[in-house]
DNA sequence: CGTAAAATTGCAAGCGGTTACAGCGAACAC
DNA sequence: GTGTTCGCTGTAACCGCTTGCAATTTTACG
């Protein structure tokens, strides 16, 4: 079933075909029923290789996840994607789980699927990477990376400004000695920098406190080890600042396993603002980061550079919100 | 950068490139080893797209779900992924939000690509598609569908069984007058009858029991919201049925925001067993779906039927298993 | 009605691979 | 030494679609 089927059936040409699939309004409209006809008849769908092949592009975007199953990253892929499907273009996603090689891997197949443009918004992303990226004929948008490499865009959150808001608000109800950062890959280096903003704005509000890092999996049961771990090692917090929403649900589960309240024993505060972080119990203190407007940007920067290749990079900087719920009260002396 | 440049780097011709990649073991030693060299040197990747149209096939498979924001079908498509790469296989994954529309679009655009094999996990599925979808020319695996029909693989809930296990639980523990079941979609068959399956429990075990129905959107707001529609409503159920785990911690949130204590006032049980339904508060009474074992038969049937063009239908029935956890206690009288 | 301009349509050359088939040495048997 | 076989490599015909260019038909207009 192919073009040719069509054309024979509609007594023209592959050529005229083609062009009313792709609406050029070049062909007359008796002609373009005729086709029409031919092509509903058929039940003809066309080759979608075939077509990019010769087209030498494709109407669909790559993006690369660090982690899908992590509501963050795929409230992000939805906008985009439908963003996308608003403008007739579809989206390929890739998951990393964190892993380079297979960052590697899933940029590589990008590349050979000829992606219209290419979003890898992963934090395990690395300068030699960067550099093969930044040579790409395709608009580029990269997540949280400090480099500010030529024709490549870059979105990042203002993760300063987060900690700070965050650290303020905890210092205000009393947090001032013993605090816990449960992260998740802390050797990436966008994930070490949330980590020391943290640092930073403790050290400047309580100069005597001590922030101390614990790491497990991004991943419900992630967080709900790395707090197993961090109970059973001396240090008692009074606060627990998690690196996103999703591992402080499992922080939030290991507490309540201990019988240790929140906020009344230790306060819990995530990042990200996902949904299940107004729907667990105790509801969560967090940081929004708002992922439609990161999916717009996104989506805008790889449509328009893929629409006009004169694609420059950019830098967005998303401003965070505090958001107060229940998971943080004043601290016990 | 094609095939062309690889081969004049190695001076051989197109052909014996093409052999190298696709791992022909024909290539004598030395000349696969020069090919390899030039291949690292250009930093070649292949274009899939024509890859697959010179080919005839690709090493794709299509998914196409529901919900993928529902954890139940993240799962799924997860380890049939992860299957999939171990195979060299790669996946596609198609999100319709429910919409049979988009459920066509979603088909069309996976014949497009020519995919090695398409599994639709869709609740929304008509009897047309079904049909077309049976003179596909590459496996299909379908959820839940009831029609047997030839060289469509059907994988499937026993949800007859489900349904009676927890109305047994339910049953046992003293709710026998008053059940809503909270679910989604039922106008869809495969919903409406899990519905049914539980009137049919609840009518054997309490003859005089009611089950009342509400429904909303597959979300954690759907559930939310379907609970409080069902609070302003005069009836007063000793237990929620949900229809998912998903839309359960919906319930359990709006339950919690009226002041209704689950256990003690109302009893509410899921369906999935997803990793959420262990994390909430209180943790969630469920039927456990093994969605390693969907995810495990969806790519054995993809995978073999698109070696062995000889696919014969079948269908899988999966049996269910109760999770007893916090969620559910004794009826109030 | 003739003719130039405009609107359609067809022809055919790719796009970047795969693969059937042919070609070509070298090895082997006689 | 010659005919065969075998192992490797090259040639070229596709795969199904797009698109520049040429050819053809319409339309506009004097």
């Amino acid at each position: 079933m192919n073009l040719e089927e069509v054309a024979h059936r509609a007594r023209v040409s592959t050529a005229t075909v083609s062009r009313v699939l792709n609406n050029k309004n070049v062909v007359r409209g008796s002609t373009r029923d005729r086709v029409m006809k031919a092509i509903a008849d058929l039940n003809y769908h066309p080759n979608l290789h075939a077509r990019s092949l010769a087209a030498g592009r494709s109407h669909t975007f790559g993006i690369i996840v660090s982690n899908l199953e992590n509501p963050f990253f795929y409230d992000i892929v939805n906008k985009v994607e439908a963003e996308a499907h608003n403008r007739g273009y579809e989206v390929v996603v890739a998951n990393t789980d964190y892993r380079p090689d297979q960052l590697l891997k899933s940029i590589r197949l990008m590349a050979g699927r000829r992606v219209a443009g290419l979003a890898a918004l992963v934090s395990e992303i690395q300068p030699d990477i960067i550099e093969e990226l930044s040579s790409a004929n395709f608009p580029v948008v990269l997540w949280d990376v400090s480099t500010d490499h030529q024709n490549l865009t870059n979105v990042r959150l203002n993760y300063r400004k987060s900690m700070e808001k965050l650290a303020g608000y905890l210092h205000m109800l009393g947090h001032s000695k013993r605090i816990a950062w449960l992260g998740h890959h802390v050797e990436f280096t966008p994930l070490s920098d949330r980590r020391d903003a943290l640092i930073d704005a403790f050290q400047l509000l309580a100069p005597n406190s001590e922030v101390r890092t614990f790491t497990g999996r991004d991943t419900l049961e992630g967080g709900w080890q790395t707090t197993r771990e961090m109970l059973s090692s001396a240090f008692e917090p009074t606060a627990v600042v998690c690196a996103n929403d999703f591992m402080a649900i499992g922080v939030l589960r290991a507490l309540r396993e201990e019988g240790i309240a929140v906020p009344q024993h230790v306060s819990v505060t995530g990042l990200d603002n996902i949904k299940f972080s107004q729907f667990c119990n105790p509801t969560l203190t967090t940081v929004h980061v708002p992922r439609d407007r990161i999916g717009h940007i996104v989506f805008e920067k790889l449509f328009s550079g893929s629409e006009t290749p004169a694609c420059h990079g950019s830098e967005f900087v998303i401003d965070p919100d505090l958001v107060i719920r229940e998971s943080t009260g004043p601290a016990r002396l």
